[in-house]
DNA sequence: TTGAGTGCAAAGGATTTGCAGGTTC
DNA sequence: GAACCTGCAAATCCTTTGCACTCAA
């Protein structure tokens, strides 16, 4: 595995942002013209498959990356208008896990996530820019 | 709404099956000359806004279906080698969704999933045909 | 040097949409 | 009879692949 310069922005824009994230935006945030889009999923798949990186499917059924290493466990509210995330400390997993694990499951793992309107969505309905909900059925 | 042969068919389908059942599967359930695809996609998409279904997006991203009626609200664990569903009753999310109503989020609602490998895959390990990994990587 | 990484274009699969015709209420 | 539903074909969106070229090791 090479260490290139599309690698080491994405890496570090997973680490900037903490939570979830799609593959759209992080080939934003790392500056559209760094690299290709295809790469991004390249690298991602890569990622991946040495256990860097946690994919999961979320709510609209696409996907969103996570770095692996290091995550604590704590969890994220997602803003279904403006789509900021927001962490959540504590979550009762623990006794869930026994629980699978007593039914005879093996390398269990999960994925939380919830989400809301935020406070500022609230007050500022038009600051919905991004938005989360589906992917094309994005009119409901 | 109205009544029609398809809608019944796929209401059927979805009481016999229980659990999540991909369209494709409910297609083919019913017949593939009740009607076509795309109706059964139309169908799921009006009982979805109806309530009368619920959807969710497990772990490869296609999206599966469930009769929401009768049902109460229960998680899944997904077998990470052959891709079973099994239901997880218990969850206990209200604290946590309380506690974030009084950070001030309003419409909040979570995904939560479970993934691991179920006790038939541990005894045999080549019992996983269906990689769950990737969505069209399924051709794998 | 050399093979892994990349960009670009194009393919692929799942889902959605447009429109004309059929069916339920 | 009118509005809703359906089928078919085609459009879309997201993701993956093919291939020639570039660059890190």
């Amino acid at each position: 595995m090479r260490i290139t310069k599309p690698r080491i922005a994405i890496i570090e824009s997973l680490t900037r942002h903490e939570g979830p994230i799609s593959i759209e935006k992080i080939h934003q945030d790392i500056g559209t013209e760094v690299c290709d889009l295809v790469t991004v999923y390249r690298c991602l798949s890569a990622f991946e498959s040495l256990g860097m990186v946690r994919r999961s499917y979320l709510h609209n059924g696409t996907c969103l990356y996570e770095l692996t290493l290091g995550t604590p466990r704590h969890y994220h509210i997602v803003c279904k208008a403006c789509g900021k995330t927001d962490r959540v400390d504590y979550f009762p997993v623990e006794s869930m896990e026994r629980m699978l694990q007593d039914r005879g499951y093996t390398q269990i793992s999960h994925v939380v996530e919830f989400f809301g309107i935020c406070p500022t969505c609230q007050k500022n309905p038009e600051s919905r820019q991004t938005s989360i909900s589906g992917r094309r059925t994005s009119r409901a």
